[in-house]
DNA sequence: CAATAGCGGTGCAATTTTTGCAACGCATAA
DNA sequence: TTATGCGTTGCAAAAATTGCACCGCTATTG
């Protein structure tokens, strides 16, 4: 897109940290690159970067500029992607930054399912917690966001809400794989693998058990929620662990039993988007599949 | 600016109706014209006009992208005034599509206190019934909608809510002036200057009268608010508005009294812009503006 | 029914805009 | 101190845009 051209020029700047550098990146010379910048400065009517002597950074009005940049980009690929989809080719690009929990079983089972409806559809999926997955989002590096209990809330639109309980892992022939339901305490008795700090189920779990007067002790403490899962069938132990993130049938060994809510409180599974902005068409129909699998 | 300047053209041709009288408001040949439009076509993917015989109008996917078009370069309005906003001096632009009877004194009033403050901003103002506004509104033609009961609100997103009572209006020395309230049934014995159909007072006095099994009749009936006020100065007549259209302070031999609220059910002036968009900076100040001088 | 007026589209040359190259001044880093 | 990397600028080459003349088409009009 010809007259967008400036613009990415002026992010390429941004990354690069200088006219030089962005140039080789754009393959345009520097001096070209550079009179573009100026020229867009003066019908601007504003510098927008502030010269250093080893390079260029946006200054505040820049900064402002840049969002606009951002925000009109991708607003002028929800356009196109209207029209696309008023041809009845439904075409696209949905990124989702998400959390660790929904890769193994959940999304791939659902972007599977859009993509046989919708060939012309791509996806991009980020790993994120739940911090920077807000800032994914802020930033425009993201369309959709599915975390689970999210922090700062400022820029997160929240699309819809899942109620998730948090359950235990264990191997099948686990003592508690007998009751349907566990209470905390069963569980405090045995030993644990629990995710670390900044995770959600870790997060609701201290609650819990604070609150109860106990203290968790990890044998095992991990970031990767699949080594949890399959760290349980080596050692007798418990993983914890929302629902999305399992496999709900038989898995080999593995059982899973929901924590009863009246010691650890449901959790939020939460879908969500930049504040204020205009979903593309094929993530807001994304979404809408999203909504309905989960319910 | 001048990466804008497609933009400009396809809504010129869009508002001429075809290339050669668009070529001749931009001052340029229509082959020059013609040949943006195409090249942008082929960049965009998809034809944005249909070619009649007897010129160009918009096919629906330029319907789309004339939104785009049209949201793209307020917003890029506004960042300008962010950045204007920075350096200090406040400037841009406030155009409201509002009710008559804020014409008299509410307006100008506030509209003159604000430029006190920030003499760069400049206003326009519209006077629209509840519907054209909303449709300024959805058409960028308007940032601000200050209505009373507006009607359809699908792309109206309110800022704020003033409930208004409707107020009779007469002479000071009719005898309807010694009471501070007045009910309905007061007022329907004597003659009466209404307000026509379309407007919310009238709407409110219709729905009032026949739930009590009154019927209106109007001596006269006019859609000119102002013409409401001053003839009652001639005939000893009763007229309605609500208070905001009313000058506070005493006017020659005018007065007002409100209707009570178990007759006439308070109306809600509506101040409210274009669903979902970013208001200008100068806007977003005055509205805050308004809304506290209206508390 | 034929003439006409108005429309969008195109080939080609003129013109305007953008780009690349080389060089300059400057500030930091070695 | 020297050297490196930065933004910037003059000037010529290259590319894109424009204007002009003209085509084919269709609906209006006498």
């Amino acid at each position: 897109m010809k007259h967008l051209k400036t613009f990415e020029l002026i992010e390429s700047v941004m990354r690069a940290g200088s006219i030089r550098k962005a140039a080789e990146d754009m393959n345009i010379t520097a001096s070209a690159l550079n009179r573009r910048i100026q020229g867009f400065e003066r019908e601007f009517g504003s510098t927008i970067f502030e010269r250093l002597p080893r390079g260029m950074r946006l200054n505040p009005a820049g900064e402002l500029l840049m969002q606009h940049i951002l925000s009109q980009r991708t607003d002028m690929a929800r356009v196109q992607a209207q029209v696309a989809d008023l041809t009845g080719e439904r075409r696209g690009h949905v990124s989702i930054a998400c959390s660790q929990a929904l890769l193994p079983y959940f999304l791939p089972e659902q972007i599977a399912a859009y993509r046989l409806e919708h060939p012309g559809v791509t996806f991009s999926i980020s790993v994120r917690d739940r911090e920077q997955a807000e800032r994914d989002l802020a930033a425009f590096r993201c369309d959709l966001a599915l975390v689970f209990e999210p922090v700062h809330m400022v820029e997160f639109e929240v699309l819809h809400t899942f109620p998730q309980a948090v359950h235990a892992v264990f191997r099948a022939d686990h003592p508690l794989a007998k009751k349907p339901e566990l209470r905390l305490r069963d569980c405090l008795t045995h030993k644990l693998v629990l995710p670390s700090a900044p995770y959600g189920v870790r997060h609701l779990l201290e609650l819990a058990a604070t609150r109860k007067g106990h203290s968790l002790t990890a044998v095992v403490e991990t970031e990767s929620f699949e080594l949890i899962r399959h760290y349980v069938t080596h050692e007798n132990a418990i993983g914890f662990q929302i629902p999305v993130g399992l496999n709900l049938k038989a898995q080999s060994g593995i059982v899973h039993r929901p924590i009863s809510e009246k010691d650890v409180p449901f959790g939020g599974l939460l879908l969500g988007q930049k504040k204020g902005r205009a979903l593309p068409v094929a993530s807001a129909k994304f979404t809408q599949k999203l909504i309905a699998a989960l319910e």
